[in-house]
DNA sequence: TGTACATCAGTGAACGCGCGTTCACTGATGTAC
DNA sequence: TGTACATCAGTGAACGCGCGTTCACTGATGTAC
């Protein structure tokens, strides 16, 4: 259990990432500044420099944060389905149409991806957050790849397939479809696409 | 024919625009300072604002080029095929087949897209620099869109497909396969989706 | 053809603002004995 | 239970650097008559 100093401890910093994760996806991370998120959270600059030794720290800090929250929507896209369906390509296409449900579901546009803008912004960072960056890419691809290889063994298709590209595929078109959803402001962009390489996949094991 | 002035001149500026992409790609445009422009010129920082008025004026030459190279991207795509085929579904295919393969064959790995940046810094620029943004991606949905109609009178699918989706589909793989390849290091990753996207497009109309 | 003026493509110095960072300090809460 | 000390979660003031921007000026080239 917390005590008082431990929740108010967490909650501020908490809420310095919160504000900067929301910064750094409009303007960039070297666009947010310390000032406006203390000005956002009611601190002064002392108290932010309290919570991260340095800017850079709170890069990580925010990546970090990232990775978890990754590994959770990866989960959640295939527990429910595993727990209805044996069949790995049925669950699979469960999985892709419950993945794109959810998408639809966020109420606002998709705000885009962490990783995306760091990554559009790599020089200005240590090679941490890089690492960071490919670890949270490796953890989409080996989840579908192991689910791919599952399905290639009990439905062999007629043509070779890319599994490795295919494992990818995911989390390509959602960095891109994010993309594509900001640009136009159009939520519906990313889980259409999600919706199209679940056709995709039906046909090429069917 | 240029005079020598005019050709001076539209060096330098071409150079600061040349530099200016390539550090917007590697730590974004916010990230990207004219002390650094003028550096690589070799110019003063009056020299700069000569040729622009400021930086947003820098910001939208670079979206202004982008435009056009874009433009040129989506064209050479469509043209050698054309010219050899007049079938739309396996000229088509053999169009996103020549794209794959030019991608491959740039030696680097693609340094990004402009748009992608821009998209995420978007709150730092103008609402002309959005404008522009989305002309972009519009001219690659709407030249897809016209050759996938094509084909579907001609292959007409047997499961309904999302033509706007299909559209979207290929510069949505650009923009998601440009982040992977850079996350990854690895300038295969955006061809491999490229001819993924290929094989999706044969099964669906045949 | 020579001269006067205009334009081009810059130079050099200065300015002010915002940014990340540091440092000495503090009041409230927690812990040891 | 009371006291001494430690830690937590900050405050307030200052600093220096880099950034975009401005302004008066300039030498080389181009153009009109």
């Amino acid at each position: 259990m917390l005590h008082a100093a431990d929740r108010r401890r967490t909650d501020t910093r908490e809420r310095i990432l919160e504000l900067a994760e929301a910064s750094t996806l409009a303007k960039g991370f070297g666009g947010t500044s310390i000032d406006e998120l203390i000005a956002g959270v009611g601190i002064t600059k002392s108290g932010f420099f309290y919570h991260f030794r340095d800017k850079t720290e709170l890069a990580e800090a925010l990546m970090d944060r990232y990775l978890v929250h990754n590994r959770k929507v990866i989960s959640d896209i295939f527990d429910r389905a595993d727990e209805l369906i044996e069949d790995p390509l049925h669950g699979m296409l469960a999985a892709l149409k419950m993945f794109a449900e959810t998408l639809s579901n966020i109420p606002e546009a998709h705000p885009g991806c962490l990783a995306a803008t760091f990554c559009y912004q790599d020089q200005l960072f240590s090679a941490r957050i890089r690492e960071m960056n490919i670890e949270g890419m490796l953890d989409w691809r080996t989840s579908f790849r192991r689910r791919f290889e599952a399905i290639v063994e009990r439905y062999p298709p007629k043509r070779e397939v890319d599994l490795d590209a295919m494992a990818d595929s995911v989390i390509t078109l959602v960095e891109g479809g994010l993309i594509l959803g900001r640009v136009h402001q159009d939520p519906s962009i990313l889980p259409r696409q999600i919706m199209l390489f679940r056709d995709f996949v039906r046909l090429s094991f069917s």
